[in-house]
RNA sequence: GGAGAGAUGGCUGAGUGGCUGAAAGCGGUUUCCUGCUAAGAAAUUGACUGGGGUUUAACCUGGUCCGAGGGUUCGAAUCCCUCUCUCUCCGCCA
């Protein structure tokens, strides 16, 4: 959520800025400003009349107190009561509609990014590692996959409904190694681990922007305020929500592996084959709480951190810098790692790092104070996949597989298996 | 799931209709005193928000907030209703 003070204050050069995302999005400031207006208003007379209020009814117990007669004040006290609830009710009212067209807007994108409509015009900064050649066709993961027996689609179908997969075997041992080497590596990098609940209730999801404009995108729990989550940003960033921390506190490095949840509403004929698209997928999500003036730098670390993941693993990869109209509802500043994909000859994203500076911080509440003197401010939250772990395995079939079919294991993975190849046929238990 | 108790400021904890934004203690901050691995004294001490003021300060002046949301009342932390959470006991359970 923006700032409703900034907007007061310079509205012309947020309109400016916003306009780079999207060309409508000056009218909706408009129209706050103008409900602004005449809701300062409607609170100055409110508060106006409590103030009459307050000292009469103060009144009235004094001479009540005495004994005397308060007749004359009662009266007077009942009409301004009357004026009161008028006031009283338009008020909020004002206030809920104003807050209903700023929770719409999307966040003030930072200067430094590209302007565009979509993912055409993401800039790549970097691309790391060769694509390597085959002296064969490279083939698709879910090809491969469903050869060696690590995926069982009819079965993920048949307990769930389409777009679950049953990972098996070798596959699920691998997830497991690569969830563990993930959890390892943020650990190096002194990210504190944590295992949240996995259904939160809606004020977790408003605060990271999730509710209420993408409600169709979660999954709900029949007749409880509980969701599945759709990442573990949710229950992380909610963690200190409406607390208010100390300067040593921050920075906070949070990471967690969790299952994620997603109706995946809207993308009927997206990636319909292999396990790109789920409904259920395991990520491991890292999380930076950090002072404002930091939070840029935080930006660029983390997604050197998720970068670090994709170099040990060998996965060629280049890093995008997401323009103005691709990038999420709260992103500020948004790179995308997409990770190559030799049987689809393409690069797809594999982690998404975005820094929200102050605009979750505000809809959660979570603020530090410098020290005991100071005023709470808001802090600067930031987020990324480290990484996606049903894509990594994709991406590791894919890159690693070889002309009988089988698929070499990462070096850096070995540790955490007891194979180095998958072969179909493999089974790791009776 | 059943029965009971409770939810007050950073913490402990008073407070059953007006003088309570909230006693007292602890903690924090500032100043003073003492010249010493310590102690003492005084002042100060929440969040959000409107208006004025100002160097985006200080400051002045209102309003709201005692788990959340409604209600009663001239007036509610205090009475009533709903919900949430915590604790104890019983039941169930990995």
């Amino acid at each position: 959520m923006l700032d409703l003070k900034l907007i007061r204050k310079n509205p012309d050069q947020v309109k400016a800025q916003l306009s780079r995302r999207d060309a409508s999005l000056a009218e909706k400031i408009d129209q706050i400003s103008e409900i602004d207006k005449e809701h300062r208003l409607a609170i100055q007379e409110k508060q106006e009349l409590e103030t009459q209020r307050n000292q009469l009814s103060k009144l009235v117990g004094q001479k009540k107190g005495k004994g005397e007669d308060a007749e004359a004040e009662m009266q007077e006290l009942a009409e301004i009561k009357s004026k009161l609830q008028a006031i009283a009710d338009k008020e909020p009212e004002l206030y809920d509609k104003q807050i209903a067209i700023l929770e719409t807007i999307p966040n003030i994108p930072a200067a430094d990014i590209p302007e565009g409509a979509d993912e055409e015009s993401n800039q790549e900064v970097l691309k790391w590692g060769e694509p390597k050649e085959f002296s064969f066709t490279a083939r698709e993961h879910d090809e491969l996959g469903k050869e060696l027996g690590i995926f069982d689609f009819e079965r993920g179908v048949k307990i769930a409904k389409s777009r679950f997969t049953l990972v098996r075997n070798q596959g699920a041992k691998l997830e497991r190694a690569v969830i563990n080497f993930f959890l390892d590596q943020a650990s190096n990098h002194g990210y504190q681990e944590v295992l949240p609940p996995i259904l939160v209730n809606s004020n977790c999801l408003y605060g990271t922007g999730q509710l209420p404009k993408f409600a169709e995108d979660i999954f709900k729990v029949e007749d409880e305020d509980l969701y599945l989550i759709p990442t573990a940003e949710v229950p992380l960033t909610n963690i200190y929500r409406e607390e208010i921390l100390t300067a040593d506190d921050l920075p906070q490095y949070i990471c967690a592996y969790t299952p994620n949840f997603r109706s995946e509403a809207g993308s009927a004929s997206k990636d319909t084959r292999g396990i790109i698209r789920q409904h259920q997928f395991n990520k491991i999500e890292l999380v930076k709480l950090c002072r404002p003036e930091d939070s840029t730098e935080e930006h660029e670390k983390l997604t050197k951190d998720a970068e670090a993941l994709l170099q040990a693993l060998e996965l060629p990869y280049r890093k995008m810098l997401l323009c103005t109209g691709d990038m999420g509802f709260g992103a500020h500043k948004c790179y995308d790692l997409e990770v190559w994909f030799p049987g689809q000859a393409k690069y797809r994203e594999i982690s998404s790092c975005s820094n929200f500076i102050d605009f979750q911080a505000r809809r959660a509440q979570i603020r530090f104070k410098r020290d005991s003197k100071s005023k709470a401010e808001l802090l600067h939250t930031i987020n990324g996949s480290g990484l996606a772990v049903g894509r990594t395995i994709a991406a590791i079939l894919e890159n690693y597989q070889q002309e009988d079919g089988s698929v070499a294991i990462p070096k850096v993975l070995q540790p955490y298996m007891d194979e180095t190849v998958l072969r179909s046929g493999i089974l790791t238990q009776a």
